[in-house]
RNA sequence: GGAGGGGUGGCCGAGCGGUUGAAGGCGCCGGUCUUGAAAACCGGAAUCCCGCAAGGGAUCGGGGGUUCGAAUCCCUCCCCCUCCGCCA
């Protein structure tokens, strides 16, 4: 959420930054309920305070035992006009609570304006294989070792779904296990383990609701019963563990790892990567979550970076970081970089990380704060979230870049203590 | 699921419907004393909102209501605890 008084102080400027994000409308009469609001708020008050004086006048004449019979009169009227206007601030304060809850995220000065075109590689790693064979995509390297099952996942669930079999299922486990193992003993995060079912506040605080209901599951409760909603990431549920606490700022930065599997509804993406493994329904995730003060924030955000492209660089993955666009970041981020990851099936760079700032625009929404050390009020902390990495896809990564002719993959060094020493995934005999 | 109990400041804990923003204790900060510390004593300290300011308003789990006036009464929601039942 956006500060409303940053809105009224800065109109053009906030105008400007949301134009190619969507929500340039909204300020306009986010303004105008505002001042509508202040204007109330200040004659309501002088009211209020007409009413104090009077009321501690009457408890003072009945203490003595006079008669405020008539003050009581006047003020019977005064408290019904009172209780009138506060109505229509709250109704206002609601207006403007629904405006801001349905804006993005400034964008920080140094993203790129404009869309997808406007995104900017800003490093490669790796050099991507060339192949003496034509690599196939991942569901057919995954089909033919039998580890990968589309049509069992469909009958069980729907499109969408996967079932991993065997050695695909282990590879599954080993990755999460070497992400989590990199994270907490090199890195310096510290591991938690979150509810998968979170309720709307939470879904609000770090921006998935209102706008976004349609990406999510939603649990089906009996009458009178609160709904759940199964997380999209882990970023919900870690990032909200503070939400509504203020900390001390020696605590700060917070660094958190959480494995979670990921729901998303994937409303609106029919038609795109239809098939294989690339976008589902349910996957696992390792993400990374920091709490940082504001003058520390960025440098996170860059060690969180080099914390992701770490994974990539030791499974030997080929991969690109991309500074996103304004237009193309999520609601709650001021930056953003994407991993993306070589994909010889498709010749693709594809997203299999995406490291935000969302600066205080969470915090603000599930009131996390710090107590500055140097003392003075508590101000909101920055809020930094990235994958660390997207396990089914980096498992798709790994069977499109490790293939060989002969339909075995080759199991990435790092991975092979988690498996037994395996070093191939080896086709069934017959 | 059934039956009870409870949510007050950083923490514990009082609180007849009217100087209660809120006793008391602990903790915290400053001072006196001390070589230093402890103890003792004195003092200080909440947050948010409106306003250029003076100042004013709000806040005792959330939201409504009754009343001239609500931490105190009523309704409702949320959360926590205890016992019983069920259960991986």
């Amino acid at each position: 959420m956006v500060d409303v008084k940053f809105i009224r102080e800065h109109p053009d400027e906030v105008a400007r930054a949301l134009e190619t994000r969507g929500g340039e409308d909204l300020v306009k009469k986010l303004l105008f309920v505002d001042s509508s609001r202040r204007k109330r708020i200040t004659a309501v008050e002088a009211k209020k305070a007409l009413r104090n004086t009077v009321t501690e006048e009457i408890a003072q004449a009945k203490r003595r035992g006079g008669d405020p019979t008539e003050q009581m009169a006047r003020m019977r009227k005064l408290g019904d006009e009172i209780k009138e206007e506060d109505a229509k601030i709250r109704e206002e304060d609601r207006q403007i609570e629904a405006l801001l809850l349905q804006l993005p995220n400034l964008p920080h000065s140094s993203v790129p304006v404009g869309g997808v075109e406007a995104n900017r590689e800003v490093r490669r790693w790796g050099t991507p294989r060339q192949f003496p064979f034509d690599p196939k995509p991942h569901w057919e390297v995954g089909e033919r070792l039998g580890i990968l099952d589309f049509e069992r996942a469909a009958k069980l669930a729907k499109s969408r779904f996967s079932v991993l079999w065997g050695s695909g299922a282990r590879l599954e486990r080993a990755l999460t296990q070497f992400m989590l193992d990199l994270h907490t003993r090199e890195h310096g995060y510290r591991e938690v383990w979150v509810p998968h079912l979170v309720n709307a506040e939470t879904m609000r605080w770090t921006g998935q609701l209102p706008k976004f209901e349609e990406q999510l599951f939603k649990t089906l409760e009996p009458e009178g019963e609160r709904p759940l909603y199964l997380i999209p990431t882990a970023e919900v549920p870690v990032t909200c563990l503070h939400g509504g606490e203020t900390l001390k700022e020696q605590e700060l930065p917070k660094r958190y790892v959480a494995f979670t599997p990921c729901y998303r509804r994937e409303a609106g993406a029919a038609g795109q990567d239809t098939r294989g493994m690339i976008r589902q329904h349910q996957f696992d995730k390792v993400e990374l979550v920091k709490l940082a003060t504001p003058a520390t924030s960025y440098d996170e955000l860059a060690s969180m970076v080099a914390n992701a492209e770490e994974v990539l660089r030791r499974l030997e993955l080929p991969y690109r970081v991309v500074l996103l666009a304004t237009g193309d970041m999520g609601f709650a981020s001021a930056k953003t970089y994407d991993l993306e990851v070589w994909l010889p099936g498709q010749a693709k760079y594809r997203e299999i990380s995406s490291c935000s700032n969302c600066e205080a625009f969470q915090a603000r929404r599930a009131g996390i704060r710090y107590r500055p050390a140097a003392g003075g009020k508590a101000e909101f902390v920055h809020t930094l979230n990235g994958s660390g990495l997207a396990v089914g896809r980096t498992l798709i990564a790994i069977l499109e870049n490790f293939q060989e002719a002969d339909g075995s993959v080759i199991v990435p060094r790092v991975l092979r203590p988690y498996l037994d020493n395996l070093e191939r995934i080896t086709p069934p005999s017959s």
